[in-house]
DNA sequence: ATCTGTGAAGCACTTCACAGCG
DNA sequence: CGCTGTGAAGTGCTTCACAGAT
């Protein structure tokens, strides 16, 4: 069955939660109580649920610890994921240094620079190496998602190389419109993009008006 | 008129493209060929214009000069927009230390921190202020957008002191999903997230397959 | 009584296709 | 002829509403 794409984009949302509620030793939640807390109906949470199977139980709700174990089969979290970051300038450090991803399953395993300052440096527990070695370091030692720190010039060349050495996901830090062939898969992480359309809904209101009391 | 929020999240975009053509020195541009740099098909742009107006030359297409400004006007960029960073941890300077804000009309002006070691610092131009003085500060020297950069579990606290104060715009950095009256508008930034979704695609492929030529 | 799972209805967004202007 | 602007058609996603399970 084809699975709408913005399905798939909810359920890291609905693990998350999950997540948080196994540590709060919460053992079963209904789509009513997971929706409020996520600001979601109740209906698109067993509607999109309802697409991978019955994981419910009428009358009672959704086991926590079994839905998430469902949820991470899923969406491929049961396993390790190995990345390669290239740009190691203020921004790759920044992702570099992040814990969030570890934790989550994600591991850089690589990191690549093309300035020879930063090249052969130890950044957290990894050594920069050669842009240039790009292609031979991936193609032995396959990855399965490219990190893209570099600057908007170079930004579609390295996402080319990263598509030849078999890279089939990409989180893409750079301010530019990747071009990618189908079947190859990228998120684009633009803080700014999300400002600019922020602005269009305050522009033309006064300057810090009372606060609306919580809806 | 009530415009697709969907329409708003590309018009950046747009921005972004038109003001790269614009340093090109090109003068014109079709719907047609914008759409190809973009990924958009050239319907889509012109749907998406003709809700502001009618920007094009029939015949000819878009001056780029001149949509760039009717953009601009229209996501409010024509200005500059004030904005508070709250968390000063590794991933806030990390934030603080990033160009593309500024360069973008973009203006951190505040720093907040609960930690005294941080308080008090200077980090990029910028005094660390204690998070206890958020609210008087912000009451009398409003923000545009707040930025969230704390732990998830004082997120939510954070969130509702901006909104106190009069924010009504939020770039959530936070893995929480943050609940907000209606009126205030957030953005999340969340790789993790991104990836999270991303895997489902990948999970059942081969390793590395042969990549696919250009589509 | 409560809450799931799901067809059917409703809504939102995208694409088509073409009249009309340059 | 080329390309915009736009109703109309088409597609995809969300919500409704209720039968059925516990």
């Amino acid at each position: 069955m084809e699975i709408p794409p913005v399905v798939i984009d909810r359920l890291p949302l609905y693990t998350r939660a999950l997540a948080s509620l196994e540590v709060q030793g919460r053992e079963v939640i209904s789509s009513q109580d997971l929706g409020t807390s996520l600001g979601v109906t109740p209906a698109q949470i067993r509607k999109d649920l309802s697409y991978f199977g019955r994981f419910g139980k009428q009358g009672r709700g959704y086991n926590v610890r079994k839905l998430l174990d469902e949820l991470h089969r899923i969406l491929g979290l049961d396993r390790q994921w190995r990345m390669a970051l290239v740009g190691v300038g203020k921004l790759g450090r920044a992702i570099l240094g992040y814990d969030g991803f570890r934790s989550q399953g994600f591991r850089i395993v690589e990191a690549f620079d093309v300035n020879p300052e930063r090249v052969g440096r130890r950044v957290d527990n990894l050594t920069v190496r050669d842009a240039t070695d790009l292609e031979p370091v991936l193609s032995k030692n396959p990855v399965d998602v490219g990190i893209v720190a570099v600057p908007a010039e170079t930004a579609q060349d390295v996402i080319d190389v990263l598509i030849r050495c078999g890279v089939r996901a990409i989180l893409n830090y750079a301010p530019i419109a990747a071009r990618v062939p189908s079947g190859v898969y990228v998120k684009r992480i633009e803080p700014v993009l999300a400002l600019q359309s922020m602005t269009y809904y305050l522009k033309n209101r006064p300057h810090a008006p009372i606060p609306t009391p919580r809806s």
